[in-house]
DNA sequence: CTGAAAGCGCTTACAG
DNA sequence: CTGAAAGCGCTTACAG
């Protein structure tokens, strides 16, 4: 026994007078191994508590059995629960898998804390929670042929990517809106550097189209990255005769919120209001908000599972598009 | 040269004519070596890039340079962006040190994932982002004997806490709120099973004391589970007569102001309020809000230090308290 | 079916 | 000052 009283293989293999190569077949199942042997091998080791070392086996094996999660560290308020959400649901496949989360935060444009790890190859695959247009970690990444998967959509080709359907959310939650004979639908949005708020925008234009209608351009405002100029859009499309307000997302809508209510424009009553994802933020919102709805924890349970894929060799698709739920609620009544 | 083209303490060994160990010493520093071989080594490792494999080295000397950070799971909202602020400052300090964070999600009641982790060796220490009165993962590691420190503080004895000095926070609020001439001052808290409500109290009555007077029993609330709860005792100390109600925590005061707007009584005019942790959530409420302010990177940082401390080897002090600020806003006014 | 031996990529007494 | 060798705790061709 050595040190720390902590048993390692070769305790096992001198106790039970086999050798090492056998107690690792045992535990593993590969290769031939007596079936007698073999249930002793187990109850001594039940017995024991033997547990082999992951590190050893990791590098015998040229595993590490860890997997990289890339969070960035200057996100949106309101998005840090669906971050936090994704993660739980990484770690929920990961550990299944007997994989851990190493937690790399990384700014935009300072990736040294994902170069670290790249460099000390102390995980497997990566998983990034956030991308950019032109994005410094996916090609990182692509250069190092490191296995990773992003949740949220990217332009760049051949990147595994695990996303809501963003776009065909949109669109529906556009053509509830539409039929619900909203006439004069106005859409504020964010910044276009993000994929995803290319793809609402996409859905959005895709309902007008099916409703045989066009899209009012003039109601339209995107890269809407201050607070003053949601401020400011609001205003115009309220001078412009809109019947509605579909925010891009939810930091948009509370300023929205607060921008009426400041203006004492009552919602449902002069204007509705829609978002696209309600984040706990909205949730408790007088009155209760219509929004799309996402399952962030599916969302990391699917890149995960993904990620794992790709580590084991196999091959997965490209693209994986999971659901979504259009909630209506009062404001839109 | 070995696969995947990356280049191993071998391969500079033996393109430099020298042995492993020279390398070896060269890069840790450790041993004896002629100053002129440990230029040429590291100029060749400079040049070809060379990077030692953590994980390797790792197992020589029984280390991981990997911490783990427990997180829990069923967080109050308000609480997330703290705690990710204290992890964001973990991480500054271990990065620094070459160390990475393994994230480690917990329930209270199912500490799996802690066990996972221990049971796997996968960390040299542990930060323990949130404890209990009785605490299961305290109650694994004291008895595993594996370093660990806590952010916040834990009755535990002999276990090492880094904490912001809320008791001294909590009086000196209460201390101003006083001279500033508010009479009646109600307290709302939270569950007791956190020692950090417990301390905010001590605060609390340290305040009255201070000022010669007797805390007035029926304006305290505490172990406020539930919003209802939280409801009632703001009626409650109203009709007592209360001019001030400070709150224990953010999320009681969200729900403290959202029933005093709907009771359409005015703050600061008609009752003041004051909050123990100016978190963003309260950041844009309109009066602002008077609170404690806590940095909560600087806790992160000052906790993975004193692990990284205890890890060395080094004595640390069983409890550390950092400083906080009294912001006032006017909603004391 | 089982084992001796080499190997994963490092570190570190020990000897010189 | 430098190196051969053993060791960290596993896995896995290879041979029997």
């Amino acid at each position: 026994m050595k040190k720390g009283n902590v048993i390692t293989i070769s305790d096992v293999a001198e106790a039970l007078g086999v050798s090492k190569t056998t107690v690792s077949r045992a535990i593993s199942g590969k290769g031939r191994i007596g079936e007698a042997t073999r249930q002793k091998v187990l109850a001594y080791i039940e017995e024991h508590d033997y547990k082999p070392n992951v590190i050893a086996r990791g590098l015998a094996q040229s595993k590490t059995f860890n997997l990289c999660v890339v969070m960035p560290e200057d996100y949106a308020l309101v998005d840090l629960p669906f971050f936090q959400e994704v993660i739980t649901g990484i770690q929920e496949i990961a550990g299944m898998n007997e994989y851990d989360i190493l937690l790399c935060i990384c700014q935009e444009n300072d990736i040294t804390g994902l170069e670290r790890v790249v460099r000390n190859r102390k995980v497997d695959g990566i998983v990034l929670l956030r991308t950019f247009l032109k994005d410094p970690q996916i090609e990182l990444l692509l250069e190092k042929k490191i296995p990773f998967v992003t949740t949220g959509s990217t332009a760049y080709r051949k990147v595994k990517q695990v996303d809501n359907d963003q776009q065909s959310a949109c669109r529906e939650l556009t053509s509830i809106l539409l039929m619900r004979q909203m006439k004069h639908i106005a859409l504020l949005g964010g910044s276009e550097s993000f994929v995803v708020n290319q793809n609402r925008y996409k859905g959005y234009q895709q309902a007008y189209q099916e409703a045989g209608r066009e899209v009012e351009e003039t109601l339209v405002y995107r890269n809407l990255e201050s607070c003053a100029f949601m401020d400011r859009a609001v205003e115009e499309v309220l001078e412009k005769g809109a019947d509605c307000i579909v925010c891009m997302d939810d930091a948009i809508c509370i300023q929205v919120l607060r921008k009426l209510r400041q203006e004492h424009i009552k919602v449902p009553q002069d204007i509705r209001v829609a978002s696209f994802y309600n984040s706990s933020v909205l949730e408790n919102n007088i009155p209760s908000i219509t929004s799309l709805s996402f399952n962030a924890r599916e969302l990391g349970m699917e890149a995960c599972k993904n990620l794992l894929a790709q580590i084991e060799g196999e091959t997965v698709p490209d693209r994986t598009l999971l659901s979504y739920e259009v909630v209506l609620k009062e404001s839109t009544k």
